[in-house]
This record gives C-alpha cells, sequence and structure tokens, in this order.
DNA sequence: GGCCAAGCATGACGACGGTCATGGAGCAGC
DNA sequence: GCTGCTCCATGACCGTCGTCATGCTTGGCC
C-alpha cells in the first residue's frame, strides 16, 4: 500500500486531452496480465478493441451478462453497487493498468457492479471467450489472480469497518487518506495531492453519505487549510489532522 | 448460495456438548483442502493439532503474526476488525469446514482480522510452513482457493452497500437474511432457522450499530412475529417482510 | 451577451439512532 | 438461599445527519 505513484503514469492519465493509447501498452501496464506468454498475449491482442468513455459515462450495469472484461489504459474508474433506495455506493477505485470484471467473466456470471467512468478513459475490451482459453492452460495467470484478491479482500474489510462506525467525518476522512495512499502523490509543502480528479459527489458515494454532508465537511476543512480543492484537484494539507478526527 | 445445509452437518455443530472431531474428518469437510493428495494430506494430518475455543473466547488476534492457519470443525466463529473508537464489527461468519487466516499464512503477513469463537469451537490449527510447501507445488489447491475467493469478494461488497446505506432496520433485515442464505434451516412453517445462537451483540456486530438499537428492532419484530428468538435460536418467520422492510 | 447545466455552498427542520441509565430473567457456582 | 454474570429489554435525552430548498459560481454553447 501507499507507493504514491513513483511511475508517473497517474499523471498522465488526468491529463486535459486523452490520448489513445495502443493495445500492447494497455496489456503491458497490466500486471495480472503479465504471466501471459507471447503466444497467448498475441491472441489477446487479437481479439481485442480499444474503447473510450465519456467521464460519467456507465461501462456496464450490474446485473448485466459479462461478454468480456476491461483493462483500464488511462482514466479512472469506478465500481458501484446500488443499494437500496436507488442510492448508489462506490466500492473500488481504479487507475490505470487495473483490470475490471474479469472474476465475473471468467466465472461466467453476470457483472455484481456498475463500472463507471470517473474521468474520460480509454479501455481494452477483450472477450470473456478469448480469456477463459487462456486461463484454463496458463497456471501463472491464476497466481497472479491469487496474488491481487488478497489485498482487495482486505481492502474491502477496511472500507466496511469504517463504513460501518458512525461519524461521517471520520468516514470522509478515511476515504482520502485511503484515495491518497494509491492515488497520491507529495506535494511541495508535505501535502498530499490527489490525481483524481473526483467530485464531492463521488467522495460522497465512497464514504456512503450524502453530497451536502460531504459538501460541510470538506468546506470545514478547507477553512482550516486541512484539505483545499482547486478546480477539482483535491489537497491533503495536514494529514495529521485527518488521521486524529479518525480516532476520536 | 443458500444451500440451507442439506447435510446436517450444522445440526451438529450447535449441540451443547461439543464432541472433539478427529483431524483427519475435520479435512476431509473442509472443501478447500480437498484437492491435496494423499501424500500432502498425510504431511498436515502429522503436522496439525485440534484445539478448542470457549464460546466468546479469542483465538488470535489482528495483528498477530500468522504461525498458523485454522479449519474449523465445529462451532462456529467470527472474524473482526477494530474500527475506530474500541468498537469492534464483524466482518464474515464461518462455520463447520470453513478455513481462516490461510491468505495471511501463505503471504506471510500478519493477520488482518481477529477471530473470535461464537459457540464453543474445535478446530484444526496447522503451521504455516506445513501448508506454505504444499502450495507450492500444489496448482489445484491454488484453483480452489481462487474459486472460494470471488463469493467471499462479493459478500464483502454487497456488506458495503447495506452498511453505507443507512436505517439500522434494513441493515439488521439484510443480516438476518444473509446469514439465513449460509446457515439457515428451512423450518415446519416456511420460516427459516438459524442454527448459530447469536446474541443481539453478535447481530449488531454484523450491522454496524449497537446492542441497544439491534435490540429494539428485534424487539418490535417479535410482537409482530416476523423474528422470534427463543434461547438464542432465531427464526425468521415471516422472510418477505425482511425483504420488503430492505427496500423501503 | 444570454441561457443552461454541473458543481459547490449554506440554512432550517426533524427524525433516526447512539449514549446513558435502570431493571428484569435465566443460569452457574458456593 | 445469595451473589455475580450475561443477555435482553425499555425509557429519556439530544446530537448528527439526511431531506428539502434556495442561491452562487464556473464553463460551455449559440
Amino acid at each position: 500500500m501507499g507507493m504514491l505513484d513513483p511511475s508517473g503514469i497517474i499523471e498522465a492519465a488526468v491529463s486535459a486531452i486523452p490520448e489513445r493509447p495502443s493495445v500492447q501498452s494497455v496489456i503491458g501496464s497490466c500486471s495480472i496480465l503479465n504471466p501471459l506468454h507471447e503466444a497467448e498475449r498475441e491472441k489477446v491482442i487479437e481479439g481485442s478493441q480499444m474503447a473510450f468513455a465519456e467521464r460519467s459515462e456507465t461501462i456496464w450495469l450490474a446485473g448485466m451478462s459479462s461478454k468480456f472484461f476491461a483493462v483500464l489504459g488511462s482514466g479512472f474508474v469506478k465500481m458501484t453497487r446500488n443499494a437500496p433506495h436507488g442510492t448508489e455506493i462506490a466500492v473500488e477505485l481504479l487507475g490505470p493498468g487495473q483490470c475490471f470484471g474479469l472474476l465475473a467473466a471468467l466465472e461466467g456470471r453476470d457483472f455484481p457492479l456498475s463500472a463507471t467512468a470517473v474521468t474520460p478513459c480509454w479501455y481494452l475490451k477483450t472477450p470473456s471467450s478469448v480469456i477463459t482459453e487462456v486461463y484454463a492452460t496458463n497456471a501463472d495467470l491464476r497466481d497472479q489472480m491469487l496474488r491481487t484478491l488478497g489485498p482487495r479482500l482486505r481492502r474491502a474489510h477496511e472500507m466496511m469497518a469504517r463504513l460501518s462506525s458512525g461519524k461521517v467525518e471520520q468516514r470522509v476522512a478515511a476515504v482520502l487518506l485511503i484515495l491518497g495512499e494509491s492515488y497520491g502523490r507529495l506535494g511541495k509543502h508535505g501535502g498530499v495531492r490527489l490525481n483524481v480528479p473526483l467530485t464531492r459527489q463521488d467522495i460522497a458515494e465512497m464514504a456512503g453519505t450524502t453530497v451536502e454532508t460531504c459538501i460541510r465537511v470538506m468546506s470545514k476543512w478547507q477553512k482550516a487549510a486541512t484539505v483545499t480543492t482547486d478546480h477539482q484537484v483535491i489537497t491533503i494539507r495536514k494529514p495529521h489532522v485527518l488521521n486524529e478526527t479518525l480516532s476520536e
């Protein structure tokens, strides 16, 4: 956890004009697909195609049958589940190089989560049939998947713990800190800048609260210069203050 | 999901006097360990030992180093995480045949969750070193683990969605229904009886609320004969009513 | 310029639920 | 019997936060 993006790949992801990446580069950037042999890689490249999604565009809805899975080339995608009422809550946020829908595709079941673009995104669409073939014969691929699932499960458990333990302020703080670990970049004055252009609505969905309350909390922090926002670029200026609110 | 325990193994698990099961039978009941070859199985049997835990006894605490993992022989165990404040929230509930701590043991990292006995339990303790050897050479074991992780992740996401979307009443209803799917048994009058002796405290932890509120909700249901409790045996008499409260 | 949409901001109000406090039922041990 | 424990139950209080409503700013478009 907390690589703080040494590769700089995230920088590229939020640049205003998204450049269409090549199929090869996307596959190369995806750690899960690393174990593929040359022939398998060829087969995947052949069967796949790049796709583009506007900000807030739905890539797929929960419940749809998984004809394909996707690898994110650039931009950010949130995976959401609609809770009773119509409210949506975001359970995962994905960046470049990560793939989504893979488990559903392999198990041949419907997507359990909806995928929505948070920023303009280029992503690779690969038919389920292509990957199931490879999956059946390549044990290294299965190992690699196993390694990524452990951390995902742990993150999910951590989010559960934070969500259920009341106090919206703590939840929002937790969300920001967690985002900072995965998608933050150290700024000049010791602050952490989030390189994901998230709206209050997005954050509210992750914290399991409403936009209004989320805004109220963050406005308060804005005034105290704890967390500042400038043109959707969020900077955590005093991480220690957020950490304190967690344990109150 | 929702096998409703056709094997009747759960019946045995809650019987008042827990009988010490044999090492062999426990390993045999664990689906994850099914793929083990004869020689490997021998090795596991040799290195393991049965252990007993009283109700509410802590098997291990989150943060402890994972010297071993465990397979539940009889009884029930809850996996918890302590959220800020000191409140504990339960993220998983395990029954006979399930194993816990396996991922941590294999990855050589500390336990991310605490394990606590909900009922008196017999469980098998297997040193990490024994299973890592097997894990490295047996690809079927890895496949089997992969298959169980998908559902676990989906359940976690579902719980997250339910926890964050307010209304304690809905959350408690959701918890009971989910428990019914895994550990319920069809009763005579179309109801579902939970074969886990859970206290209000346990349920509150899973629903992410307090005992008092949990009691209030369940008392209301008791009066309406929607869910009844008799000596810690919980019966969902009108599942449809609970389902309705979910979507209000 | 005017118009419209998206995002951010702030106030008023009310209820859901957490906190505290008190009490009763069942059970083990001596 | 009495004590002590755990679990269940119920009431009073009040803060947090969801809901509704209103308005500002920014940016895109014609």
